[in-house]
RNA sequence: GGCGCGUUGGUGUAACUGGUUAACACGCCGCCCUCUCAAGGCGGAGAGCACGGGUUCGAGUCCCGUACGCGCUACCA
């Protein structure tokens, strides 16, 4: 194990967004590569906002993605006494100090914007940045509330490596006097990120790009505690479709890891499209990665400076989210190790009702068989369930959709007397293999002078319900002699 | 407003230290295969690299400016 640490801090919102599951994912591999360490740190310092069940949708959305954290979950609220002690250090070396202006009311836009223009010159401004320690003292002692600013230098800059974006440096005259406590004592974010690194151990700050400003800030309270500064590394975003910021409440539930879950995509092909966001790398064309390459060849060189957009389309079901992720999703069911994929299958039609323990014992060859011949057209896990139905069940439960009745059972009147028929053909047959079906239909067809096609969609119809599916030879023989027959038989009526 | 970061086809990305008609993937269109739909194969449309200057024999690659986007500018995180 190496010395390297690194964390994911996201605030308890509910849920795992997609931008924070691909810091986290970030974190994750960067750590894993390097036989690091991998943190979960919760920034719940808003209280109001934080519970259980808010913490409980990040750690669902990290526990489906596969991004196993090697200490934590730790929570930031648990940290507030050294957040203090921390203040009270930068306090005694006269790096922070007690500022008793009155809280300025910012309601709306425009005195936001004077308020901030102060701000920048608040530290020159500031009477309260030079009080003398007598004063500070009585008007304590008078019961004044205060603020604890950090005393941020008149000369100098501060400036650092980002591995990402490269030489960042800031003037400390752009950096206003920040404040560290509130006057109720609650330590605000800035201080609180730095001073749980700084426990943490943390070297390697991965988190999103707008942080960057923000770093300048923390550096400074890195000095004033005089504390190493880690190594930072900032992503680009990701952004909506209008480049806006991807939020929940505008943009619904695309942005939710956990919709991904639900809508049955493999966690593999959803980190795999995610590592893609802002990452490429080195030196290949390849895009479908397993983890493990994933984290071989994972490097923070390897990362965008500009914005990623999710490209999902609001209007259009079929493309509800990045119609990318989507083909990654049907490319990994499709060619993923049946042994990978059959647990997702498995939890998948436990979750839908048609599983049957005999799937995975007396009869796993026929259902492996069905599970490769439904992959083939499946684009989330949820197909299963869906194009599957027919394969699962005995009954003719499955749905029949109403253009392939009129379609491949309806527009052929003959249909009526061909179809019980061909049903007793099959049902005659000893040996009901693909290839034993597909000789007597085609024999069948030139029998009765009605084209193969005509009998084979039909079929297909019948067994299924639908238009499109399968070769249909595959689909006799899947669904098997017994079922084929009396599927036939009931079509019949439909025709 | 100030400061910072960014800008290659619709989207994600590539293009060694500047050097042939800007590459790949997704998506889109067409053809082939075929019992349907996919998959697969083949081909096509789509950017002249945000815009304007400059440096250079030569710039997506270097410099300057402009525009646009995003971030920070809170007793939010």
């Amino acid at each position: 194990m190496s010395n390297v640490r690194v964390r994911f801090a996201p605030s308890p919102t509910g849920y795992l967004h997609v931008g924070g599951a691909r810091t986290a994912l970030f974190n994750w591999l960067f750590a894993r590569k390097h036989k690091g360490t991998f943190i979960l740190r919760i920034e719940d310092t808003d209280l109001e906002r934080s519970s259980e069940e808010m913490v409980r949708g990040i750690l669902e959305g990290l526990e489906w993605l596969g991004l196993d954290y090697d200490e934590g979950p730790f929570f930031q609220s648990d940290y507030v006494e050294k957040h203090r002690a921390a203040v009270r250090r930068m306090l005694e070396n006269g790096h922070a100090y007690k500022c008793f202006c009155p809280k300025e009311e910012r309601s709306d836009e425009e005195v936001k914007k004077i308020v901030a223009e102060a701000a920048r010159w608040s530290k020159r401004l500031n009477p309260c940045r030079d009080l003398a320690p007598e004063e500070v003292a009585a008007r304590e002692e008078r019961g004044e509330p205060y603020v604890v600013r950090l005393r941020v230098p008149e000369r100098g800059k501060t400036e650092f490596e980002d591995a990402v974006y490269g030489h960042m440096e800031r003037d400390c005259r752009e950096i206003e006097d920040l404040v560290l406590l509130r006057s109720d004592g609650h330590p605000l974010y800035n201080l609180s990120v730095v001073v749980d690194d700084i426990e943490m151990g943390i070297t390697h700050v991965i988190r999103g790009q707008d942080h960057l400003s923000n770093t300048h800030k923390q550096i400074l309270i890195y000095q004033a505690l005089g504390q190493p500064v880690p190594q930072f590394a900032h992503l680009p975003l990701i952004l909506a479709p209008n480049k806006a910021k991807l939020s929940k409440r505008k943009h619904g539930e695309v942005v939710s890891v956990t919709t991904y879950r639900d809508a049955g995509f493999v966690p593999d092909a959803f980190v795999n499209f995610l590592a893609l966001l802002g990452w490429a790398p080195e030196g290949t064309d390849q895009e479908i990665f397993t983890r493990e390459e994933l984290i071989e060849r994972f490097s923070l060189e390897g990362i965008h400076k500009s914005n990623a957009i999710f490209n999902f389309n609001e209007s259009d079901p079929r493309n509800w989210t990045d119609p990318k992720a989507l083909w990654m999703n049907a490319e990994y069911i499709r060619t993923m190790p049946m042994e990978r994929l059959t647990p997702l299958v498995k939890a998948e039609l436990q979750r839908s009702g048609l599983w049957r323990d005999e799937y995975e014992t007396e009869r796993k060859a026929w259902f492996e068989q069905a599970v490769s011949l439904i992959r083939e057209r499946a684009r989330t896990l949820t197909n299963f369930t869906t194009h599957g139905r027919p394969y699962f069940v005995d009954d003719f439960s499955y749905e029949f959709d109403e253009a392939a009745v009129k379609k491949n059972l309806r527009k052929e009147p003959a249909l009526k007397e061909l179809l019980p028929q061909l049903a007793d053909a099959f049902a005659s047959l000893t040996e009901f293999t693909r290839d034993r079906a597909e000789a007597l239909l085609r024999g069948f067809a030139e029998e009765k002078g009605v084209k193969a096609g005509l009998l084979i969609n039909a079929t297909r119809t019948a067994l299924t319900g639908q238009a499109v599916g399968p070769g249909l030879f595959d689909l006799v023989a899947a669904i098997g002699k017994d079922r084929t027959v009396a599927r036939l038989k009931h079509a019949a009526q439909l025709v």
